[in-house]
DNA sequence: TCCTATGTTCGATGTTTATGAAACATCGAA
DNA sequence: TTCGATGTTTCATAAACATCGAACATAGGA
């Protein structure tokens, strides 16, 4: 589980990792700064291929996850990204809030604990 | 030839755009704001690579090619990508000339003008 | 009209990427 | 130790991409 020092980042990797939508969303979904469960990310597409996101931010540097037990959880490694490409991930971001880019990635607690009610 | 009006950018396309080394050594190259004429860049690839290259850039938005007589003349979008996605062109131009990249990439005027002595 | 310079487009090729299913590895619980 | 939950890795596939050379289109000039 690769995880780049600042210096070893390389742009046109991060540029990259960030031109997916789904990977975008997932980026905003971490903006607060907040680290979520594996588990909590909600994406249309299959585990495999969201590990594959995962795996493409985490190497680019852009996300740092932990794996505790058998479970593990992502973070935005937002001040590491500063430092090395200031502005950068603060005008994506902003980008891509103003067109919603990523909406379909989400969390599993934001709509599911409350929509998936008692069925039957 | 298309030319995207800023609303039609989309910011997944511009990132996919620069996450180029070449791509992104043009972008560093028109930085200036002067438009360049298609023959006075070079890059180590093929020109059909390049006219591939730089039709990317034009897609996206970050560039824009006019066309004059037999030849063309490619300038960068500055302006209508920092209305359309704050701050995103200046952070990758940043950080790009801090790691130097597509260096490869260069005007034939830079070098070759006072290096192409008369041979001979 | 014919030739030439300038880019673009096409066709082929090899690489990378996104995707999902299935197998696997790991850790905690029973 | 056996089971179950959790992600990762492997495998296969289809699409996208970078690259080149060759053919093409166009606009001036001879």
């Amino acid at each position: 589980m690769r995880h780049p020092n600042p210096e070893e980042m390389v742009l046109v990797e991060v540029l990259g990792a960030l031109s997916d939508p789904i990977r975008v969303g997932l980026v905003r979904l971490l903006a607060d700064g907040r680290e979520r469960g594996w588990g909590e990310l909600r994406a249309p597409v299959a585990k495999s291929t969201l590990s594959h996101h995962l795996r493409v931010l985490r190497d680019a540097g852009v996300t740092r996850t932990r794996q505790e037990g058998t479970r593990c959880f992502v973070a935005l490694r937002r001040n590491d990204l500063d430092v090395r490409f200031p502005g950068l991930l603060n005008a994506v971001l902003e980008a891509a809030d103003g067109d919603d880019i990523g909406a379909h990635v989400g969390l599993t607690s934001s709509i599911d604990a409350v929509t998936e009610a008692p069925e039957a």
